[in-house]
DNA sequence: TCTGGGGTCCTGGATCCA
DNA sequence: TCTGTGGATCCAGGACCC
């Protein structure tokens, strides 16, 4: 284990929130939270304003609803995300070569490695650096934690939250982590709590106290023998640059169960379509199919088939989804359906067509990936007429720049205001108004163009 | 009052094979 | 030929993370 604070986690505040309140002037200071909108969305992102409500992510969103009835919901626009996402990360792989992102908010690099830093003091002056940078790049703030391993640093940036960097000196860690709740180490959910406390460990000191054979024998031996040395301010774990991709899946949770079987049928279809999509925009193929369905109590089952070989051909993932679903009972409804691929290769094997059972049906879904995530703009509503997603940005013939704050029975509403303005007015159109289109969002610091904003 | 989407890793049982 | 063993692989489910 290193002896210098010279592993750095970075944390963006409250991202997805933070970019809309960046983005749009009149939400800042205000309860702004970010998520599905549907019957069955939960939270993604609350700003803090939001939090002090009570409202946290994963939070279902009607209870979100009745904790803030008056807080901005709005839609992810992960496109956006990830473009102020891409210039943080430039700046971190700026500093080193060592660049493990582990979200589009979230990342740890390898001071040292880049040789950026060699001890406290350097770490710390790296630190305050890249706050100020990005703070100037993307207008956003962020919080450093600077530790000897990747779980202290991880920890340090939590207690820096929000807007903040704390460094935890080596030396310190075991007095540190000791009063902790076990819920701080990585790894320990609600699952792994509850089962401690069953067994009266509740601090992370305790966990130490134990000793490790107890700690296995509560979690088994993979589990307990890492979250032992956790305990211990254990962690050689490096910082690894590139990860290879295992698996890809897609999912949808619909609003309304699902009960009829040729309907479910379609779904996967469908769903199996979108995957390979996404599959081979990546490059990749794989032998394991796997079916997933979320029945209507919420029990969740998945079943899996796996190839002779590698394959990113539409026809075999949706005939094996299909097959797979012959064997799940759906009576009394699904709310989910996923379709993923595992056993990924970079390559395809072309001689599969033996496993595609109707051989016949030639059609290839394309690679050019027209994925909707919940982020167009426009939707078309029931009867053709058009739809307005709270968030998306739009622009006006006579108005200018804005985004949708609402829309129902006709009627869009418009708040016109761009990163730059002041907090703008609202205007209400017609739904069907030719004066608005939909516009890709603006930068957030007006001149710094993010590059990966098409 | 309900509980998203996209991932990773681990465990344990079944099965196959040398 | 029978039986036991141990590793590899597959499959399903659970837990966790952001």
């Amino acid at each position: 284990m290193r002896t210098a604070p010279t592993i750095l986690h970075l944390d963006m505040d409250a991202f997805y929130a933070s970019v809309e309140q960046a983005s749009k002037p009149s939400l800042r200071g205000k309860a702004v939270i970010v998520g599905g909108l549907g019957p069955r969305g939960v939270v993604a992102t609350a700003s803090y304003e939001a939090r002090v409500f009570g409202v946290h992510s994963a939070m279902p969103m009607a209870q979100a609803r009745r904790l803030a009835p008056n807080a901005a919901y709005l839609v992810p626009r992960f496109q956006l995300y990830r473009a102020v996402s891409e210039q943080v990360m430039e700046l971190l792989r700026a500093l080193s070569p060592l660049v493990e992102p582990l979200s589009l908010d979230e990342a740890f690099v390898d001071l040292e490695a880049g040789g950026a830093a060699w001890d406290e003091a350097s770490a710390r002056l790296v630190g305050s650096a890249l706050r100020a940078d990005i703070r100037r790049v993307t207008g956003l703030t962020g919080s450093v934690g600077l530790a000897a391993s990747k779980m202290l640093a991880k920890i340090a940036s939590e207690q820096a939250k929000p807007d903040g960097l704390v460094v935890i000196e080596p030396g310190s860690e075991r007095a540190l982590l000791e009063p902790m709740p076990v819920r701080t180490l990585p790894g320990v959910g609600p699952a792994t709590g509850d089962h401690l406390r069953r067994a009266g460990i509740t601090t992370v000191g305790e966990i130490a106290e134990a000793g490790e054979d107890e700690v296995v024998r509560l979690l088994g031996k993979a589990h307990g023998q890492a979250l032992y040395a956790m305990a211990l301010a254990r962690d050689e774990r490096a910082v690894v640059a590139e990860r290879e991709t295992k698996s890809v899946s897609v999912e949808d949770t619909y609003d309304v169960d699902i009960h009829d079987r040729v309907r479910v049928g379609l779904e996967v279809q469908r769903l199996a379509e979108r995957c390979v999509r996404r599959l081979r925009a990546a490059g990749l193929s794989g032998r394991t199919i796997v079916l997933k369905v979320r029945r209507y109590d919420f029990s969740t089952l998945t079943r899996s088939e796996t190839l002779r070989g590698p394959t990113d051909d539409a026809v075999v993932v949706r005939e094996a989804a299909a097959r797979l679903l012959e064997g799940v009972d759906t009576t009394g409804g699904v709310r989910l359906l996923g379709v993923g691929v595992s056993g990924l290769a970079d390559y395809t094997q072309e001689d599969l067509f033996a496993q595609a059972v109707e051989g016949e049906s030639e059609e290839r879904v394309g690679v050019e990936d027209g994925e909707p995530e919940g982020e167009r703009v426009r939707q078309e509503g029931e009867g053709g007429e058009r739809r307005w997603v709270p968030g998306a940005d739009v622009r006006h013939a006579e108005y200018g720049y804005g985004w949708v704050q609402g829309s129902g029975v006709g009627r869009v509403t418009v708040r016109f205001e761009t990163p730059g303005s002041l907090p703008g007015r609202v205007r209400t159109f017609r739904i069907g108004d030719p004066e608005l289109v939909g516009v890709e969002p603006l930068p957030l610091v007006p001149g710094v163009v993010p590059g990966a904003v098409r």
